[in-house]
DNA sequence: CGTGCTTTTGAAAATCATCAAGTATAGTGG
DNA sequence: CCACTATACTTGATGATTTTCAAAAGCACG
């Protein structure tokens, strides 16, 4: 069980991080205006997480927020006897910590080596108060994974596996969407392994790695690697994600 | 297939509908004080909604807001052959519509007769942008079904139908905390079928009817009636919730 | 007092999990 | 640089929980 302490792996220094972060455009350091960039930056510590890291964990005071700058992070809850439900992956530009209680309700831990930018729960909250866009583009993300959450409710309560894996490979080439490597269109890289996807889907590893064989026997995927998958047949993924098949 | 047209059943007629109104303590409308309460009741149109009817269909234009002031709702997705998923029942206090896009993402329908409060999302934004009280207040009810959503895919991911229903049964329970009918503690009403429970559980009828019997026969639960069930051995049942039995 | 719906119960079937082992991959140290 | 070890992924056989199919029992309503 990975019930470690969270703690920043190291701490970077810089000057002007928000200007030139990676994840300004989007999320929630969009609704900053230029000029007022520097008060951001001033609140907005650096970190970087190595890989398998726990940086929140459920039930510890919950005195940060956090966005994902670069890398890819993934967000759980456990029960006590081990078993695992990742709720889901965070990548640049997804904010977290949106947890109204005085403590986390989930764990989030990296994939691969990231980068998270942590905020003062207090402060940020100061500077929120004076900034209204702020607000209503953190009430936006919340909506947002409202409605994600629902789709993998329905997911998890109603799709058969075939369905959750299809739905799953489609989901990440549409989330990437908007800044991907430079990749051929329909090629997807998953940095999460096995066990992740499982954890996601409400699967076991076994059951991913043999549906997703067929999925490729049957045309429909090319394995070039474990993490390499290109969407062969996309209207075939589609009708199956969406039940029709 | 429920995918009738949403429209109400009827409009009541009443001068002053927020000020009296039941939900007036709970829910977002709790962020507006006394005296700008006229203005929040210029706005709202209190709507009665048979049992059964639908009053949000997902893909229609998201054009309103809802809260729910007496009764209980249930918020679906439905994929293409029928299968349904419950994402969650609404009851006193509840607001609904939060979908960022132009169009819902899930339906509502009642489970029992009930009492909705309906806004034109255009004109409430406007008054929102007045009250920024109303603003952190829906960031709040977001952060909290965010919560809630992260628990139920823990829930259909990962528990089994024991696990589920228990679950279920301590979170009616305390859901009815606050202003629960005059009951004995520990009993609880089930507003919903059998069907609802199932399909909000990720299971079949079948299961949870199966599931119900055996928790009674193990002294966990009662059934007075099958709407009404006495929680006989809380600790047992919380265990387990927990996945700890 | 039927008629229709909901709930419950039973038996058979199926999907997915578990247990087990083999293969591939990556990282490590000699 | 290569062998070695650990980990991840894949594949196979078996098994169990849950679903499906079927029907009886209970209730509500006309």
């Amino acid at each position: 069980m990975t019930t470690m302490r969270a703690h920043p792996l190291s701490i970077l220094h810089g000057a002007e991080p928000c200007a030139s972060c990676g994840a300004r455009s989007s999320g929630v350091c969009a609704a900053i205006e230029e000029k007022d960039l520097e008060r951001l930056s001033a609140l907005a510590v650096p970190i970087l997480v190595a890989a398998g890291r726990t940086f929140i964990t459920e039930g510890e005071p919950a005195e940060h927020f956090f966005t994902v700058t670069s890398g890819t992070t993934k967000l759980f809850k456990l029960l006590p006897d081990g078993r695992r439900q990742i709720t889901g992956f965070a990548s640049r530009g997804t904010f977290l910590g949106l947890a109204v209680s005085s403590s986390y309700a989930f764990n989030a831990e990296a994939v691969e080596h990231s980068q998270v930018c942590r905020f003062s729960r207090t402060r940020l909250r100061r500077l929120i108060e004076d900034f209204p866009a702020m607000e209503r583009r953190l009430l936006d993300v919340a909506s947002n994974e409202l409605v994600a959450a629902q789709e993998q409710m329905l997911l998890l309560g109603r799709k058969t596996a075939r369905e959750r894996v299809a739905s799953f490979l489609l989901a990440r080439e549409s989330g990437l969407a908007g800044w991907a490597p430079p990749q051929a269109k329909g090629c997807i890289l998953l940095p999460m392994a096995r066990t992740d996807i499982a954890d996601y889907l409400g699967l076991t590893v076994e059951t991913v790695s043999r549906t997703m064989t067929r999925l490729r026997s049957e045309r429909l995927i090319e394995m070039r690697s474990p993490t390499e998958i290109v969407l062969r047949n996309r209207d075939g993924l589609e009708a199956l994600a969406a039940g029709m098949a």
